[in-house]
DNA sequence: TTTAATTGCTACTTTATTGTAGTATTTAAA
DNA sequence: TTTAAATACTACAATAAAGTAGCAATTAAA
């Protein structure tokens, strides 16, 4: 697929929030495990508490939390508190409407690709991604 | 998905020029049939002729044809020609390799959608595309 | 109340994609 | 040989994504 740089980048502090059990994650702290630049990140993280996926607390000694359960998160969310999906899911040869009435050449095909793709996105959260504790890679 | 405008737009020349039998075509008919900018079309069209897929003929009643049969020219070959697709088959989460021996935490849900996604843009070809005549949509 | 460590905000730079403009080259007919 | 209609080439403009820099605001401990 093509998620935006951003969007990796937020699925993997997500990701790597949930599997290091910690009270509290510094921006800095987080930079340095992900190995992704400062100010960049440090915006990604303030975009997800501003959509709840994670809490923010400033001043000396604060950082971030999880806004809620990881079997809460979905990567849709995450995705979505990055960028605009709905490109994911359009026709895939750029035509306004994509339906089953109104579909263009490829879209037998490519629909039913299109489903699973959307049903990942939907479906699968931050507890499902974790639910193999032998892969750790962040 | 997510291919580029460019790839889009030249799966539909070749889509049209497959589907709309002419002797020869040329940049300004498909210009307006397409709808698409006129330089930035003509780019795509010498581009896929650069590629083998189509054919060109300067000068006057010169044009382009399709560089060989419909049912050989697969959908990656055009992408290809328009872009660089490593991006639609590598990790979705951004890491370098992408493989069952070293995967990322979301690879065993992802990698089976990946491999479809492949076989769609490999298997499928431009004869395939149109094998259902009663959509005409370019 | 001062200070150090933290998040938040604004503006800029770089790079890739998308699209546009102008001109050169090619070719066959007149 | 001239000309008109076509493709090819080069350079630039506009937009969006990715990444960087600096400073402001917040907060709890000392
Ligand atoms: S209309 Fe094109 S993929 Fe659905
Ligand atoms: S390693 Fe990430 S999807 Fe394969």
């Amino acid at each position: 697929m093509n998620l935006s740089n951003t969007s990796q980048y937020a699925i993997r502090v997500v990701s790597y929030m949930t599997f290091e059990d910690e009270d509290i994650y510094s921006a800095s702290s987080l930079i340095s495990k992900l190995g992704v630049s400062d100010k960049y990140l440090k915006r990604i993280l303030t975009q997800l508490s501003e959509h709840g996926i994670l809490r923010s607390t400033q001043g000396r000694y604060g950082g971030y939390i999880l806004g809620k359960s990881p079997d809460k998160i979905t990567l849709i969310e995450i995705v979505q508190a990055m960028e605009s999906v709905e490109k994911y899911f359009g026709c895939v040869l750029g035509f306004e409407s994509c339906t089953d009435e109104d579909p263009c050449t490829l879209h037998n095909k490519w629909a039913p690709i299109r489903n699973e793709l959307m049903e990942f996105l939907n479906k699968t959260t931050i507890k499902d991604v974790l639910s193999n504790p032998s892969i750790i890679k962040f």
